[in-house]
DNA sequence: TATCTTATGTAAGATTTTTTACATAATAAT
DNA sequence: ATTATTATGTAAAAAATCTTACATAAGATA
């Protein structure tokens, strides 16, 4: 009677499948670490990790580490091993992209998109590129993982679908996984853009940093946050929605949403244009407001500079609500540097507690590709590689290994 | 080669000791649940339980479910197995309490405090009230689990430690943890007042919303947040700090912090005292604001109301940024029901996106009592019940069974 | 080259957990 | 009382994982 169970030091939660999480996001690159990290026994680790090098998944790395004995070997996710369809549902294009494991670009492709077509049209549309990129991207018979979509609204990411109204006209409530799922049979994610933007800083630029705010500064305005290593959603999805944080004023502007003096209608792209146009000068988007910047023309240089005072005030509250230990300010206005960073930056330390900003970092993003389409990757990985799906992919690859046929559901 | 491992549906995390941690939160209550909310085998889950009630940290109720065939017999955590001391450090007061596993008050004690009177002889004092308090806890041999305490300041949770300057001068990075230690051998938490109380409002009135927003209007005002079932601390632990958001304005009031224009300054307990003065009556803390709101006072009434309505600007922001599911409003201004309530809704529902509010509830605290030290008492629960202490727990009870002396480290 | 050091693999037995199969318990309905 | 139904316990074998112990690998250093 009263036998004691043993409960190992379970670090956390890798404990079952894990081992490949683990090798993918970066928190484990060799056998050692692999040890320590997932808290199971060498033999287990060994074993499994025979098992993810049979069926390809993982691969060593010619790399080493020299440890005063036996070199380290280094492990890696063998990036060639399948890939996956992601694209970025933009405002007027749809950037789609078959990626490797890395994850990285295979081959892309953009198509214009009328934002009135609907969710219909555009779907098939989108899977005819896919079948096409796929065909490309599979041809060592590499398999297809899953897909995932980055669109420019308000997403509920655990039912897939868009919820509210929004910039695309008919996709409230529209089935996406379904009809996607319905022609390529894989898993589906849809998220919205921002959110893949904060996941792609956090995993590629910043995986040190636990508690990240992302603000995106382009034709919108909005944010993401990864807290404690998570990207957080909120009830509906919503989280992160400075862009219409309103600040009174007399002269306060009308908001796309049909407010008055929000964030956007102050300091957005399609603002600072509208103000631009005022003036007497040609411009209707955000990188028509940027080009400006970079010909040094003063006023927009001026109204670039009192954008970042205004956003500053809306991240300032961010941020004592928040917490964060990082900014990361993106989207097409962060081009600008100094001249927007700088009034965030005012803003923020004049109106947060000390205790918020003395190990504050507000730095831009370093990427100008479309860093969506990045995070729609590693969104996918992560599930992918989960514990929980594990053994189905595992089971798969070596079913493929045994018969090397490429088979496509298309 | 290649044997593939079996990886079971693990449930999230709860594997291994989480039995105990699921019948603590109410996640489970029966044999059955606990089979699915585990995700472990019959014969796993039996033998757990078997060990939790031969060492008495677990009973049957009375109670049973009916179910068409042999009712379900209900089971708890059995609130007379241990005791926790528990304390909430206010800014005139101290309220300790020894505490059964329900969480319930055993025995509680309140002693006046001097706010000036610095860490070293606060805790002693209060480490002598512990000690009369668990004397008389302990009589029937239950064993002291932990200490927890709840302080009116913000708190970097994982040392322990106040953090920044605050209403408690001398504290910044004073080792709490360690002083008490000293004299009682059992795990320290510390946390700031108002994540407790959110704790309490989620764990207590409403564990089935998982996006909390809890504003306690006091003296002071501050918020804490429920994220996906978590408490959310952000980087430093000062997450939540809505009192300083700052509305400029021509007469915008100075505030404690040093700021012009805070929330705090313009709707805090304080600052209502402090316009309430200026028209003649006799207000210094928020209880006195209160006190004449229930006489009716169209003054402090009109204040008040106003109060709700630029506290809403403030929690309408952190609507945009958190997408709560609730909001719970608590701390002594809330007795003021809807003159405080209204302005808060109106505000919420005017400036945030319908997305947002479309099911958001707005609620008032039932509880009158000090919410903190049961707040308190669920943290300390959480961790001393989780599956990395629970071994440890167990063997501790067992020892105590067989060789029942009460061991007092005092 | 010999030795030291750390990395890594594997076999064998112990422990934990699951699965399977069967038995018993307690209530409602007949 | 009998039967149906759901709850619960237990034995035995299978599977997974851990611990222990030993063996081998590969570079650094003397």
């Amino acid at each position: 009677m009263g036998k004691m169970p043993n409960s190992a030091d379970l670090a956390a939660l890798e404990n079952a499948g894990g081992i490949l999480s683990l090798i993918a996001t970066g928190a484990a690159s060799s056998r050692a670490e692999l040890l320590q990290a997932s808290g199971l026994s060498r033999v287990t680790v060994t074993q499994r990790l025979n098992a993810l090098m049979a069926c390809g998944l993982v691969r060593e790395t010619e790399r080493t580490l020299p440890s005063g004995g036996r070199p380290t070997r280094m492990l890696a996710v063998n990036a060639a091993a399948g890939f996956m369809l992601v694209a970025n549902i933009g405002e007027t294009h749809i950037h789609l992209a078959a990626m490797d494991l890395t994850p990285a670009v295979i081959v892309e492709r953009t198509l214009p998109f009328d934002i009135e077509s609907g969710p219909e049209a555009t779907l098939v549309q989108m899977a005819e590129a896919f079948a096409l990129l796929a065909s490309e991207a599979g041809k060592n018979d590499a398999p297809l993982l899953g897909i995932s979509l980055s669109l420019p609204t308000p997403v509920d990411f655990k039912r897939g679908r868009v919820v509210g109204p929004s910039v695309l006209p008919g996709w409230d409530e529209f089935d996406i996984i379904g009809r996607l799922h319905d022609r390529f049979v894989v898993p589906v994610y849809v998220e919205n853009d921002v959110n893949l933007m904060t996941i792609y800083e956090y995993r590629r630029n910043f995986p040190a940093a636990d508690d990240i705010l992302f603000v995106k500064i382009g034709t919108g305005i909005g944010s993401g946050m990864i807290a404690g290593g998570r990207i957080f959603r909120g009830a509906q999805g919503a989280a992160g929605d400075i862009g219409h944080i309103q600040f009174p004023s007399p002269d306060a502007p009308l908001c796309r949403c049909g407010k008055f003096g929000c964030v956007e209608a102050r300091a957005a792209g399609w603002a600072i244009a509208r103000d631009l146009s005022a003036r007497g000068f040609v411009a209707e988007t955000a990188r028509d407001v940027i080009d400006l910047v970079e010909q040094q023309k003063p006023e927009a240089i001026m109204l670039l500079r009192a954008a970042g005072r205004t956003i500053g005030e809306a991240v300032s509250d961010a941020v004592s609500i928040l917490n964060p230990s990082l900014i990361v300010v993106g989207g097409t206005l962060a081009r600008g540097g100094d001249f927007l960073l700088s009034g965030i930056r005012e803003l923020v330390y004049q109106r947060c507690l000390p205790l918020a900003t003395r190990d504050l970092s507000i730095v831009l993003s370093g990427s100008r590709e479309d860093s969506a389409i990045f995070g729609a990757a590693y969104l996918l990985l992560d599930d992918v590689f989960s514990p929980a799906r594990i053994e189905a992919l595992m089971k798969r690859f070596l079913k493929m290994k045994s018969e090397p046929r490429y088979l496509d559901a298309g």
